[in-house]
DNA sequence: CGCTGGATTGACTCGGATCAAGTCGAGTGG
DNA sequence: CCACTCGACTTGATCCGAGTCAATCCAGCG
């Protein structure tokens, strides 16, 4: 299997050889990040890019009181923080969750490498631009859907960003969440997040057990969550 | 008063008197928008720059179900969708609130001036930066905030800003957002909204009626928001 | 002066949190 | 190979924050 990273951002934008090259180059020696392990913590000056080849990864901020809020999931061939270099601290922290390769690229050679090759700037800011809608997607879950829809509509948008990555094919994808962190990124409990994945099991819409999600009736879990089925589409229609 | 855009920028980055130039012709011409006014809605083709000289606005999301989610409040200053032209449609809808004066900057203007003055494209960005820690500190709030916290730390947030960009100096702020939309943008009911804000009355943290804010106790509303003082200082620590 | 759209208040209900016990599976060490 | 542990998942009982429904109240305005 080839660079993930360089897949992604290819379907964000076409890429040139060279500038393919360049980004096999900055991306050739990943290290190896066990599972549980800060790249980065809030409060840190913003260091190297992170990208992920290999492994999941989240963002989060713990608050005063000791909870957790996840921001985001971040897959195989995400990247993190671009140009967060700009600002002076960082306002979140990012964990491995599973093993990963984690490749780190300086900011100077990342700075001259946006400056020499448009193509890769460009498709690296199309790929920001699609989690910013993600994050509004976030944003208006925890405002105003149920639960059950939350859940529901976090399975369809991951589900999604993995089939666009080639992680899956199948109505099956393997997801190394927990219970606790998808509660944390969603808002609720663990405990509640349970009843709530009984009931869409006992409906048939999807299934989620240890390690790997089953979408057993695509329809009615896209029609649970109220999920737009373009809010990735749009994006990726781009793409195509 | 000057142009709160081009203030605006410069507190982000420093712009050279050839670049304030390019930013005052290319915002020229600003047309007048009534209250309640879609700028441009969800699913239409990204059109121009949309820059708010004056009046207030506010990204907005309708979902199936009928209910609103709000994205975020732009004040004077503020502009949308830098470099959204990338994707296919918008995610989200844009209304004004008050009467404004809105700036369009063409799409094709706007990329020749990115490219032609780094400058505008370094400030624009480092501003786009700041909107998505706040976008996160909302997902934040939304999942693991109180109702009366989440109520406390927009108005902190929205108080910085305005300070930030002049609109007031004192303890008191003009905000021109009606109860609804306050609710709608932390996802809970404007009836139950009316009790925080009592509560929080009460408390002597602050009062909010019909046209303004005024924080009564600066710290105490610090204090029940959780508010991270760094949020926004950190990154306008770059600025200084 | 009555209309209208917000703001306010009360009564009632319910989704989800909290607290508290289990249960199950994968290691680990004796 | 079994006992022990530890983390994650389940389930039940109870409580409370916030939604819902429904009256007012109030100020600006044609």
């Amino acid at each position: 299997m080839g660079n993930r990273f360089i897949e992604k951002l290819a379907r964000c934008h076409p890429l040139r050889p060279a500038e393919v090259d360049a980004l096999t180059a900055a991306t050739a020696h990943p290290r190896s990040v066990k599972p549980r392990q800060d790249l980065i913590r809030e409060g840190d000056r913003p260091g190297p890019v992170f990208v992920m080849l290999d492994g999941w990864a989240y963002r989060y901020k713990i608050l005063p009181n000791g909870t957790r809020q996840i921001l985001a999931f971040l897959m195989p061939g995400d990247c993190c923080d671009l140009h967060i270099s700009l600002l002076a601290e960082m306002d979140h922290s990012i964990q491995t969750i599973t093993p990963s390769r984690v490749a780190m690229i300086d900011r100077l050679a990342m700075d001259n490498m946006l400056d020499a090759r448009r193509g890769i700037a460009k498709a690296l800011y199309i790929a920001q631009l699609i989690d910013e809608g993600t994050m509004r997607a976030w944003i208006t879950s925890m405002g105003r859907r149920t639960s059950m829809e939350r859940v529901a509509h976090l399975m369809c948008e991951l589900y999604l960003r993995a089939r666009t990555i080639g992680l899956t094919t199948e109505p099956t994808l393997c997801l190394p969440l927990s219970q606790l962190l998808i509660a944390d990124s969603l808002g609720m409990t663990a405990v509640h997040l349970n009843r709530v994945l009984k009931a869409l099991r006992a409906e048939g819409a999807m299934t989620l057990d240890r390690k790997s999600l089953l979408i057993g009736d695509p329809s009615k879990l896209v029609q649970i969550a109220g999920f737009d089925e373009n809010y990735l589409h749009r994006r990726l229609r781009v793409v195509a």
